[in-house]
DNA sequence: TTGAATACATTGACCGCCTAGGCATGATAG
DNA sequence: CTATCATGCCTAGGCGGTCAATGTATTCAA
């Protein structure tokens, strides 16, 4: 039904859609990482509030790489093969437009929200 | 493509998707209203930011109404008939879940987005 | 009369999330 | 020894809300 049970708030997953990408971006903008670790970079830094599935997770890495955003090589350390991601430059812009047109985003939906009480 | 140009700003109209419901319910609050209404206001409120499509305005009227979260009424204004909205007293504790929800949301973008820059 | 604005509504396509599964290895507990 | 968990990658199918497009109807200005 698209919606997780989160400390009693109710998250409906579907404010995920077009953000999951986004935060994909910037916690590899961090430093080269792979799939696994970013979910929990995800998990840990949101303290908890986001579950990135891999049902989520791996198809947007593969649509990032694809639109060459990213850059991908298997790696092996200690005995796991890994498949490490990295910015490319494209990457980074687009990441930074991502978070222009997020915070443009959060921006008017909180006008709207608050329309008596934001200051212009 | 699911996205808009605004003022140079690409905005994924997915990030969208989860929030229509929440600013809906929020307009209403506001007082009682009716569809076209809504949408301009949403639109104006947001300083043209959103663009809230018959197509999904109308699906989460009636969405809303079966769920009981608003109460109808249609009214003869002007030669015009218009369908008008106001919250019901389940429509106020559900919109303040989501609005919680949606801030918890925004939250924790926010804190993966900002994970470096965080003054503790 | 033509068009724009108002006002409601529906349709099918699209697409990204989720659930649920698969595969494989290493470490730990029983 | 053998589960079981954690690690690590991946995919298939389903779901459902948004989108573009279209339809209907009225009012009013050019």
């Amino acid at each position: 039904m698209y919606s997780i049970g989160f400390e009693g708030i109710i998250m409906d997953s579907r404010l995920l859609w077009g953000a999951v990408e986004m935060l994909i971006l910037e916690v590899i903008s961090q430093g080269s990482t792979y799939g696994y670790e970013i979910a929990q970079t995800v998990t840990s830094e949101s303290n908890g509030y986001f579950d990135l599935k891999e049902g989520s997770l791996y198809p947007a890495l593969h649509r990032l790489e694809q639109q060459k955003l990213l850059t991908a090589s298997w790696q092996e350390v200690e005995g796991r093969r890994r498949k490490y991601y990295k910015l490319s430059s494209a990457g980074q812009k687009a990441l930074d437009s991502k978070k222009t047109a997020w915070r443009e985003f959060a921006r008017g939906v909180e006008k709207v929200l608050g329309a008596q009480s934001v200051t212009p």
